[in-house]
DNA sequence: TATCCACAGGAAATCAGGGTGT
DNA sequence: ACACCCTGATTTCCTGTGGATA
């Protein structure tokens, strides 16, 4: 943030002098990551010895079979995986199996999935980001697996493979990758396939599923206590001998057992909470810090989810934000957004209008997000249409959208749509049939 | 009870922008 | 220069529909 005025000038050189000098609260903070592998992983037991027992056939050279894990997020999937192709590395044998992990959220393509394969195993020559096509991409990439991995195992992690089903060319790129073996003369591969997502296996082509193997891991929530085991032996890592007052780690356990048991959550508020309390240059972390670091996680994933978000879907939100604000008792339907979007996007340059269709699409996504709620409800003859309201404080999304450069004009702009007539008697009719 | 509104939302086509190899 | 490739965002075209109203 920018001050015009001169009155109080930030004294960088002082701030990290009393950092330094301040009280030491962290003794290792990447333990508290999600990215962090520990020695050993609580109440996962059962999963490490299925895994364990699949995978092991790739020491001695034999093709392991495919396999879907399944759990909620922060159920310690990818962790388990990450864990056991740790070990199984550190095994005393001459095959050496290969791991590639594809995250299908950022590797979201058949192209970049093949191309990200490539370029993780070749050194040398590198597929280009885009302008080749797939099949050229997998002739030369069988080609190098036979001739880099050579008699060894290559495993394929495909994490979050539901958004990969989902997407057009999901499915075939997939069903190419469960083939790959038909076509290598030397090496072997095998699918670890990560959802969290039961229900996506309905989307899935069957000749997949039965490659991937109807057997499938299923990571179960954590409940409180196991939480809190997980979170003791992290804590042991990352924080000072008696940093941590003694009910901030059942807190942080307690609190995320709610979010079905995500401990991925769990750790994140830990880690926050320390943070919160090195921010204040308190000595000892206590349960304010981590009531305070619950709220300001919920709000930062909400304000990263917005300013992630493509331009046109910030407009739309702008547009609900707008009539909620100026017009509290109007009630929002997809067509006023359409009206709203429409009047603002014009004080915008660059911005062009968009279709009905595509802003459905956009409130769809919005909702899905847990930004806004949006119930489809048949107002009779007035017509079937969503009703959206706001979840998130309006204050919070006012300020995200005052950091966006190119909304700073519309801020304060009162669209003229909601002082229409007709729009305030329809508006009027509808707060009845509600 | 038939009608009809204002959309929902699926499928396919289109466009622009980033590339390739020849 | 040319033909062709992949992707993401969007448009076009489309069929479907719950329930107040005439």
């Amino acid at each position: 943030m920018l001050k015009n005025n001169n009155s109080y000038q930030f004294n960088i050189d002082k701030f990290y002098k009393n950092y330094l000098k301040g009280p030491r609260i962290f003794n290792n903070r990447d333990a508290l990551e999600s990215s962090y592998i520990p020695d050993d992983l609580p109440h996962r037991d059962s999963q490490i010895k299925s895994i364990a027992e699949k995978t092991a056939c790739a020491l001695l050279g034999d093709t392991p079979p495919s396999f879907l894990c399944y759990g909620m997020t922060g159920t310690g999937k990818t962790a388990t995986i990450r864990y056991v192709s740790q070990k199984l590395a550190q095994q005393n044998s001459e095959i050496k199996p290969w791991w590639i992990y594809i995250n299908c959220n950022i590797v979201s393509t058949p192209y970049r999935i093949l191309a990200h394969i490539y370029n993780t195993i070749s050194r040398k020559e590198k597929i280009p980001p885009t302008g080749l096509p797939k099949d050229i991409i997998f002739k030369r990439l069988l080609g190098l697996l036979d001739s880099k991995i050579g008699n060894s195992i290559c495993f394929l992690v495909l994490d979050e493979i539901d958004i990969l089903v989902g997407k057009k060319g999901g499915n075939e790129i997939l069903y190419d990758l469960t083939r790959l073996n038909e076509n290598l003369d030397n090496c072997k591969s095998s699918i670890i396939g990560i959802s969290n997502k039961l229900k996506f296996r309905e989307n899935l082509d069957p000749r997949i599923l039965s490659s991937l193997g109807e057997e499938h891991i299923v990571f179960p929530s954590y409940d409180a206590s196991e939480l809190r085991d997980i979170l003791i032996k992290r804590a042991k890592i990352a924080y000072q001998e008696n940093i941590l007052k003694e009910e901030v780690i059942p807190l942080c356990a307690a609190l995320a057992a709610k979010n079905h048991g995500d401990a991925r959550k769990a750790l994140q508020l830990l880690r926050k909470a320390g943070e919160l309390a090195e921010r204040g240059q308190n000595i000892i972390v206590t349960a304010k810090h981590v009531e305070k670091a619950q709220e300001e996680l919920e709000n930062d994933h909400i304000k990263e989810y917005i300013k992630g978000m493509p331009l046109q879907a910030q407009l739309i939100l702008a547009s609900i934000y707008l009539i909620s604000r100026f017009s509290p008792e109007h009630i929002i339907i997809s067509g006023d957004i359409y009206d709203v979007h429409s009047e603002i996007r014009g004080l915008i340059p660059g911005i062009r209008e968009l279709t009905k269709r595509r802003i459905s699409d956009y409130i769809n996504e919005l909702s899905l997000a847990g930004i806004i709620s949006a119930e489809v409800k048949s107002m009779g003859h007035y017509g079937r249409t969503k009703i959206i309201k706001l979840d998130v404080a309006m204050e919070l999304i006012g300020n995200v959208i005052l950091e966006i450069n190119k909304f700073q004009g519309i801020m304060n702009y009162k669209p003229a749509f909601l002082q229409a007539d007709k729009v305030k008697l329809k508006n009027n009719i509808f707060k009845k049939l509600i």
